[in-house]
DNA sequence: GCCAAAGTGTAGCCTATACTACACTTCATG
DNA sequence: CATGAAGTGTAGTATAGGCTACACTTTGGC
């Protein structure tokens, strides 16, 4: 990965080479290439989320409880917890727990507020309930900056 | 893959085994066990409707033309049509271009009135055109039936 | 203070999605 | 009708994300 591309702050110029062979339609390429990007920010994005909301709560973020919540093996929670330390998001010491970086706190909130916004919008359009929680999980990771400022716009207006 | 629960019809029970190690929690993990499925059929979405945008148009649809369209090499192309082969959604005979089954057909369909409601919503609750096409390139993969349902009342009621 | 259970970490394997590099067809054009 | 360009297909490689199996560390209960 290695791109700044996480939440709006700090964000850089393009992530990756631009494929080699395409000169043709870049409008419908650079949408699809944009949204594949996006997911491999998504994991990384749910884990720092889920991270702080276990250090505030219990004070503690162990990669068990991160499987567990997370519904993957506790293997494949550490591989993930290995890769946000990469990514300067996380730190961990073996059998210690794991702990948020000054940037993961950051990109914490960020997600937090992101998912609260896209929950209220799609409950203010009349999802249902849980559909609304169980789709803005996966929602979310694409919700660019204008969309969000277009959702907090209309609830303010919904609101009155 | 080999599960039929790509959009609505025919689907079957639940996909994979669900890992071993998660006696706790249930309800958000399987949130982001679905949101992970989600991922995979994706793709798939994405290619069964450019190529029936192709065939409707050109009457053709060739590899290098998808490649092209999304941005990918047309090595990248060329497996994933390999992969839609196997899933039963297209056929293609080499240097013959591809072609959608009646399945393939019908999720083609499906995909692309999806995706008009999506651009729709995010329309009508302010997101501006380039930003609402964009998003929702990514964020159609991950709306349940539910939630469409909600979109399509939210839009009749808004027309009006 | 020992020891088993719980938690942690590592290794090895799999699939999906990409890529580049190379080889092979097709087909248009001279 | 030969030939080269365009398109197609295959092989090999990499990374992300998942899994199981096994080994090691901590820690709580006796």
């Amino acid at each position: 990965m290695d791109d700044k591309t996480i939440l709006s702050p700090g964000r850089a110029g393009p992530p990756a080479a631009p494929a080699p062979d395409l000169p043709a339609e870049p409008t419908q390429a650079l949408r699809f290439g944009k949204t594949r990007t996006a997911q491999s920010t998504a994991l990384l994005e749910d884990y720092a989320e889920l991270i702080a909301d276990l250090l505030a709560t219990g004070g503690e973020a162990r990669p068990t409880d991160i499987a567990r919540r997370l519904g993957v093996s506790h293997a494949t929670a550490i591989k993930t917890i290995t890769r946000l330390k990469r990514e300067g998001l996380a730190t961990a010491r073996p059998y210690r727990g794991v702990f948020l970086t000054e940037a993961g706190e950051s990109l914490a909130a960020r997600v937090k507020l992101r998912h609260r916004l896209v929950v209220d919008l799609l409950l203010a359009v009349g999802v249902p309930g849980e559909a609304a929680e169980q789709d803005a999980e996966g929602i979310e990771h694409y919700v660019s900056d204008a969309t969000l400022t277009a959702f907090s716009a209309f609830l303010k207006i919904r609101r009155r």
